[in-house]
DNA sequence: CCTGAAATGAAGCACTGGCTACACTTTTGT
DNA sequence: ACAAAAGTGTAGCCAGTGCTTCATTTCAGG
């Protein structure tokens, strides 16, 4: 290759601070997300149908019944959900608890999107993927932004 | 492979557009939160010390360096960073126009979230989450709102 | 100049979350 | 009642993003 025409002016610099953190503290409520949808969405259907069916997982979620299947296993294995060979989804008491503070979150959310002036379509779909970075405290402020107005 | 003889070009979700749009959408958009991180990271670095160095984006991404050379693979593959080996990291102009962007768009969040009363800690971590979830009508709302205020 | 420390690269492992393909069970319709 | 359709389970693949370990290159100090 060709010679480094650029040589390195870097100024040393030693104390770098590492606002790593905040980038780590996003990666894991990544982690936590589809945990969160898979709750919501088999506390819907269970509302809905009196069950929730792998098949309307899936569709719902906009994935193949494999993926949904994976999805469940884990909310299994986290104590999240239950279920029998060939028969539906419910949650646990721990799954149900989730499932309503990500439907409060949620619409917080979306309260506050559309109270500051965000488009309904807008609001909606940027919501789903917000709410799972909107920690407890930034949940109170909005609630008491849309209390003051 | 598959064979022609199954042309199911039938709009499979038919009847029931379910909601999984929005969350097909926010799986995107997460797909491409790293790639916005990083480019703003190493945009950062060359302002700073007039090059992104591997281990300077190692250690500010709080991952390790074989971590950070994957992803800025990856920039590269994506026509947004050049590198040299054992040389740093630079953005092309799609890199730098990505990293003016999320710049920009960082700011607007961070701001809206003071703005409505978030605490100034929970508004940067919750910002770096966020962030790449907000569309361009939503970002529109957001600037909108801080203007009027 | 030359050697050792630091930086970079390369390879291999683990886990997640998508997918397809195929096997099996349950439900349904005649 | 039984065959077809629908639903569910399982296996295996791929890509992404993290890690450790080890080899290689660069750079800086003696």
């Amino acid at each position: 290759m060709t010679e480094p025409s650029d040589p390195p002016v870097s100024t040393p610099d030693a104390d770098l601070p590492p606002p790593a953190e905040r980038f780590t503290q996003a990666r894991t409520a990544q982690s936590l997300a589809l945990l969160e949808d898979y709750t919501e969405m088999i506390d819907d259907l269970v509302a809905e149908h009196g069950e929730a069916r792998l098949t309307d997982i899936a569709r719902r979620m906009g994935v193949t019944h494999p993926t949904a299947a994976k999805a469940v296993s884990r909310l299994k294995r986290e104590g999240l959900a239950v279920s029998r060979p060939y028969r539906g989804v419910f949650l646990t008491d721990a799954g149900s608890a989730m499932a309503e503070r990500v439907r409060v979150r949620h619409r917080v959310v979306v309260d506050l999107l559309l109270a500051v002036g965000v488009p309904a379509d807008a609001a909606e779909i940027d919501a789903e993927g917000i709410e799972h970075h909107v920690s407890d405290a930034t949940l109170a402020a909005f609630e008491a932004f849309l209390r003051t107005r």
